[in-house]
DNA sequence: AGCATCTTGATGACATGTCAACAAGATGGT
DNA sequence: ACCATCTTGTTGACATGTCATCAAGATGCT
């Protein structure tokens, strides 16, 4: 192991930071979608992808590759969902092993009625807090570390 | 419900890129902290914390606030570690409720092992990949939104 | 002091996430 | 077609996090 780089003064503000910022603001966009919308986060997320694509239906797999979540997570958190009546499943007419997930007019409803509150929780805790050099600065940062972390280096977004 | 203001396109990407960055950072670091160290994130957490402090002790009330975590939350995690001997539980001496958690000998061998290696993983998978002016405004604005988040009570504004 | 109330930390029940194993079906080489 | 091998999604065991509750001790009021 080589002698490490150690973060300097504000590299580790920056970090300390970012990890807090990180915590907090889970905790309380978690608590606010509980308490107004009845929904967790990763029922939110789900229910979010589900309702942007064109006929509210998903491949499994697909779903899963969108929201970065291991099939085995997606298949437990789904079970929970469909008891709830938000999603069904249904079976893949051109892969007989695969699995549609589908969003449920109540499903539709649940993410209807979230959305608002959810973007304004977004913005009052997060947005509407920073200048537009800093929203753009974490636009092209985070887009930057995700191409590194997905692999595809040099893409400039 | 009043009428939301939507996300502009680069607020959007700004919101997306910190989710992603923030799921894949996490995966990777924790991926890397097990397979080299055998920690995982909130094991190095409590490690860490605990090594910052003169005596390498503290209450557990005082190490839950600084972590961020319910109580609940830490006395269970440190009931795993403890069987795994990184750390014990002494009485205090000052209140006869309360539990101060010691890092063990073994406890400090292995956050010094752990160590280099973890920030080097934060080195490389972020701070290296941003610009002077990008920590800087990380630093400002994670900040920025900490102190949002910690400065007001319960009700919405 | 006596009494009510808060604080601290532990605990059990339960929700959620991870991991390995598995069955059924797709795929590709021969 | 046959067979080995990959892919897909489910499952059960287990690790982890949350929530409500509890016992013991501190604190404050009179």
């Amino acid at each position: 192991m080589e002698q490490p780089r150690w973060l300097d003064e504000r590299e580790q503000r920056a970090w300390r930071g970012y990890r807090r910022m990180r915590r907090l603001l889970d905790l309380e966009l978690a608590r606010e979608l509980m308490r107004d919308a009845g929904l967790s986060e990763p029922d939110y997320d789900v229910l979010s992808d589900l309702s942007e694509t064109p006929d509210q239906r998903l491949r499994l797999s697909e779903l899963a590759d969108r929201m970065l979540w291991s099939r085995s997570r997606l298949s437990h958190h789904l079970t929970r969902m469909q008891q709830r009546g938000l999603v069904t499943r249904e079976e893949c007419a051109t892969d007989g092993r695969g699995a549609v997930v589908v969003l449920t007019a109540e499903g539709r409803r649940a993410i209807e009625a979230a959305a608002p509150g959810h973007v304004a929780a977004v913005r009052r805790n997060l947005i509407d807090l920073l200048t537009p050099d800093e929203v753009a600065a974490l636009d092209a940062l985070t887009h930057r570390v995700v191409d590194h972390l997905t692999g595809r280096n040099g893409a400039r977004g």
